[in-house]
DNA sequence: GACTCACTAGAGTATATACTCTAATAATAG
DNA sequence: CTATTATTAGAGTATATACTCTAGTGAGTC
C-alpha cells in the first residue's frame, strides 16, 4: 500500500479514536513509523489530509444515497439507507465532532460540505417522496417534507455526539452496536405519524428491532463493528 | 466588577466569537488588559473557567425549564420555553460546538453535563405531557413521548451547528435572527402530527411566524440580539 | 506604623505543534 | 549506465500554549 494511502488510513483511525484536535501530524507519522518530513512530502498540511478524508466520506455517502429512479422504493431500501448512513457516520465520526473548526480553517471544505449537506437533504426528501409513492408513508406538501427532511438530518448528524456526551458515565465511552442502532430507532420515530395504515405495523416492527433493551444501563455489549452485510440494490 | 467575573464574561464572549479551541488564556488576559498571572490567580486553569461558565449555562436553562405543576400549560408557555432555550443556546453557543473535547478533559463537567442532559430530556417530556393535559397535543404512550423528546433535544442542540456549517456560503457566517428562529420552526414541525384539532390552526400559525422568508438566500438581515422581552410566568 | 491579605504585573518556562530543510536512497526512463 | 524523479529520514525551527514564579501594590486593621 502506498505511503500516501497509509497516511490517510492512519489519520482517519487516529482522528476517530482520539479526535482531530488531539492528533498531531507528528503522531500520525509516529504511528506509521515514518518521518514527519515524509508525511509532509505527501500532504501540504494537516488540512489537506482532512480534506482528502472528507472527499472519501462524501463519495461513500453519495454512493449510498443514490436513489433509483426506475422503480419504487421498498421498506428494505429504507432500511438499507438508514443502516448505510449510520455506517458512514461511524466510519468518519471524527468529522462531525470538529466540524465547525474544520470548516473555519478550509474554504474548499466549507464550500464542499455545504453542497454535500444540501445533496443529503435533497436525497432524504426524495426518499420521503418515493416512500409516499410506494404507499409507505402519506404524501406531504413540499414544505413539510423539506422541514421533516431537515429534522431527520439533524437527528442523524447529532446522534453520535449525543451518545458520546450524554450516555456513558464512564469516561472511555465505548459505543455499543445497540446504542448506535438506536439512532435508527430515533429516525423511525419521526416517521411514525406519517405511516400509512397498510405499512404501519411493519415499520413499527422494524423500529422495534432497533429499540434499546435497557435504556440507561451501560451494558457490556459487543463493540460496534459495522460494515454489515447489506449489499447495494 | 470583580476581575474574576470579568474573566468569565470575556472568556464567554471570546469563546462564542472564535471558538474555545482558538481562544487561549493569554488571549483572554490580553483582551481584558490584565496579566496571565492575574488570570491564573483567579482560575486554576482553562478548564476551570469553562466549568464555571457551564454552571451559569446550566443554571439559566434549569431556571427556564422549571415547569409549573400547579396549573396547566398554555401555548404562550410553550412559546416561552422555545424562545428561552434558543436564547440560552445562543448565549453559550461555544459550549455545544466543542462539547466532546471539553467533556473528555474534565470529569466533573462530563458527569454534570450528563445529568443536565437528562434533566432537559425529562423537562421536554414533562412539557409534552402537560401540553397533552391541556388538550394542545394528543396524549402519547410514555415510550413514544420519550423518543420524541429526545428528537426535540437533538434538533435543538444541533440547530446552531447546522446554521454555521450548512448555511452561509460566505465565511464569516453572521447568524441572523430569522435563521436562529427557524430552529423553533423545526421543533414545531415535529409536533404537527400530534396537535389536537382544537389547537392545530393556532400552532400552525405560530409556526408560520418562525418560517424563513427565503430559505436559501443569505440575506442582510439584522444580526441576532436576543434576550428578547419575554418574562417568566 | 507595622501587618495582613486580596489582588496584580510581567517575565519566564517546559512542552508541543505544524511545518521546513537538507541530504540521502530507491525507482524508473532513456 | 546515467540522469531524473519519487520517496524517505531525521534533525531542526519559529511560534504558540498553558501555566508558574517572584515581586510587588494598595486598601484596610490593630
Amino acid at each position: 500500500m502506498k505511503t500516501r494511502d497509509k497516511i490517510l488510513l492512519s489519520s482517519l483511525e487516529l482522528f476517530n479514536e482520539r479526535g482531530e484536535r488531539t492528533v498531531t501530524t507528528n503522531h500520525i507519522a509516529a504511528h506509521l513509523a515514518i518521518s514527519p518530513g515524509n508525511l509532509y512530502y505527501h500532504f501540504r498540511n494537516k488540512s489537506d489530509i482532512i480534506y482528502e478524508i472528507f472527499l472519501e466520506y462524501e463519495k461513500l455517502v453519495d454512493y449510498y444515497l443514490d436513489i433509483p429512479e426506475d422503480r419504487p422504493l421498498t421498506l428494505d431500501d429504507m432500511t438499507f439507507y438508514l443502516e448505510s448512513v449510520f455506517d458512514g457516520l461511524w466510519s468518519y465520526r471524527f468529522f462531525h465532532r470538529d466540524l465547525e473548526y474544520l470548516l473555519d480553517g478550509d474554504r474548499r471544505l466549507r464550500q464542499d460540505y455545504r453542497e454535500f449537506t444540501n445533496r443529503c437533504l435533497d436525497a432524504i426528501s426524495r426518499i420521503f417522496e418515493k416512500l409516499a409513492e410506494a404507499g409507505i408513508i402519506e404524501p406531504q406538501p413540499d414544505e413539510l417534507r423539506a422541514a421533516m427532511s431537515l429534522n431527520v438530518w439533524l437527528v442523524i448528524t447529532n446522534w453520535m455526539a449525543f451518545l458520546k456526551t450524554a450516555h456513558a458515565s464512564e469516561e472511555s465511552a465505548n459505543l455499543t452496536l445497540t446504542e448506535l442502532k438506536q439512532g435508527i430507532y430515533q429516525v423511525l420515530t419521526l416517521e411514525i405519524p406519517y405511516l400509512t395504515p397498510a405499512y404501519r405495523e411493519r415499520v413499527m416492527a422494524l423500529r422495534e428491532k432497533y429499540r434499546p433493551k435497557l435504556p440507561e444501563t451501560a451494558g457490556a455489549e459487543p463493540v460496534v463493528g459495522m460494515k454489515a452485510g447489506m449489499v447495494k440494490n
